[in-house]
DNA sequence: ACCTCTGTGTGGTCTGACCATAGAGAGGAC
DNA sequence: GTCCTCTCTATGGTCAGACCACACAGAGGT
């Protein structure tokens, strides 16, 4: 980390400042124009987009590149698309900001781009204040869905993907008693970014993968009892030391494979 | 919080357990194919796709889905077009995680699927952490970024949006000096989806405008000492506040407005 | 050795057509 | 009147084929 801002001293503006230079492509026009609406609050969920054909000719533009551009808004879990007639159908703004997240944050952590340790530590950042949170708003339905997941993970002979997404269950049931959608979602992010390495660990574990699935089941039901119980800071500390060590425990590869060749910020030689 | 879970009582699975079933549009077979080869490795940053055309008669869709497919990938910063020959030209696959990061959120911050206080409240749960890291970790570069943006900041006849911005970059750096490009990227795109809302704050704020600045011109060189000099834990609570108080003096308006559905009573006025 | 021109492969864009779906509305049967 | 059924229509989904703009590669000239 570092040997950022190498060659741009130029004061004043930040290494952020340099705008990407033009904007040509004509799908990209439309999604700024669609954007553009949102951020002003012209468009809300809810409401309806213009029929692919009318807006490709209002915008001067042809229908592949309306739809291009719908696509784009779509990857974004901001629109949704359905075909015909009435109420529902049509292009209309939604709202699937977990999706679109989970999406992005999965292959970004495939990509190595967010090395595994990384997410860790991002991970323990929010968990342990969903947890001091949870601790204190958690509805009775919250806790439900932990006993829940809890209970699921005691199912003999339940196997290690099932185990697996019940964990993420319990994760996820106390990011969302927290009461913040947001961090709600980046959790669930972050945990699902995980999934696949995380069953390869286990996989590569053998059979004393219940023996970590023993020590996992221990933090959680101590978890559960402080939250249960409104100890903030005792959950917090818990889910900490949890999460570290189930990543230890777990021979988990991902952040290998030599993450080389980061892109040198190639400056643009305009002509000769 | 509460009303969730309202009339999904179904023992055994819990509410998110119901997958959307369908998938066929052929845009998103194409994109589950590349995805695919993302997640298991076989693809990689700076690998290069086949061409348009080449992917669709192999895949045995038109050029259309293809492109569709690419552009949401591309939405995702997962890949990146250009035209021309050579190496660097065609479809690859790239790592622009931290811009999507944040066109994402900053769309659904506008659309107020997340309130602007659960944007504060994650803030505040990262720049803690990153602040505690970036005491231990800064490199002298970081803290030049730093200095750079305070001292910008205290530009004389600044406007508001180059302090706002100025304002990102110092946080930014924080961020960037803790080490964590997860954490750092989340940081970057909290920040910019308040850009809009926290302009609008400045100005409203009119002449008034200036005291803040002073205000926050303080916390930032506290700030700023607290992590240069190594006091971690300091620099954690300094920017809790900061953060905090900063929200506390601006009018934002975002989370405000009444968001909810706004009933689809849309009384379609058929012409004619 | 250098410059210039042309070839070729790449994405970008457009046109126009047809298909599949699902609600709306007309028309008939009771 | 009430209900069912059929057709109409608007919507997105898909496709084929063409042409353009761009940028490097390489041939050919100087």
């Amino acid at each position: 980390m570092s040997e950022r801002a190498s060659s741009e001293n130029v004061p004043g503006s930040d290494q952020g400042s340099w705008q990407p230079i033009a904007r040509s492509r004509s799908h990209e026009l439309v999604v700024d124009q669609i954007e553009e609406q949102i951020l002003a609050g012209t468009l809300r969920v809810g409401d309806r987009l213009p029929g692919e054909r009318d807006l490709a000719s209002h915008l001067q533009v042809s229908r592949a590149a309306v739809r291009e551009a719908i696509r784009s808004l779509e990857a974004q879990g901001v629109v949704r698309s359905a075909v015909g007639s009435g109420k529902d159908s049509g292009t209309l703004v939604s709202a699937m900001p977990s999706e679109a997240l989970t999406r992005l944050l999965r292959l970004h952590v495939a990509l190595a781009n967010f090395p595994m340790d990384d997410v860790v530590d991002a991970r323990v950042m929010l968990e342990r204040s969903s947890a001091t949170l949870a601790a204190h708003n958690a509805a009775p339905a919250n806790l439900d869905a932990m006993r829940e997941a809890l209970n699921g993970m005691d199912s003999p002979g339940v196997d290690q993907e099932t185990f697996n997404d019940l964990d993420t269950a319990f994760h996820v049931a106390i990011a969302e008693a927290s009461g913040n959608r947001l961090v709600a979602d980046m959790t669930i992010a972050l945990r699902d970014s995980m999934r696949r390495p995380i069953l390869q660990a286990l996989h590569a574990l053998g059979p004393d993968w219940e023996g970590v699935a023993d020590q996992l089941r221990a933090d959680h039901r101590a978890i559960y009892a402080a939250i249960e119980s409104g100890q903030g800071e005792t959950a917090a500390e818990l889910v900490d030391q949890h999460i570290r060590s189930a990543r230890a425990a777990l021979p988990i590869a991902g952040t290998a494979g030599a993450v080389h060749s980061p892109t040198p910020t190639h400056s643009r030689r305009p002509r000769s």
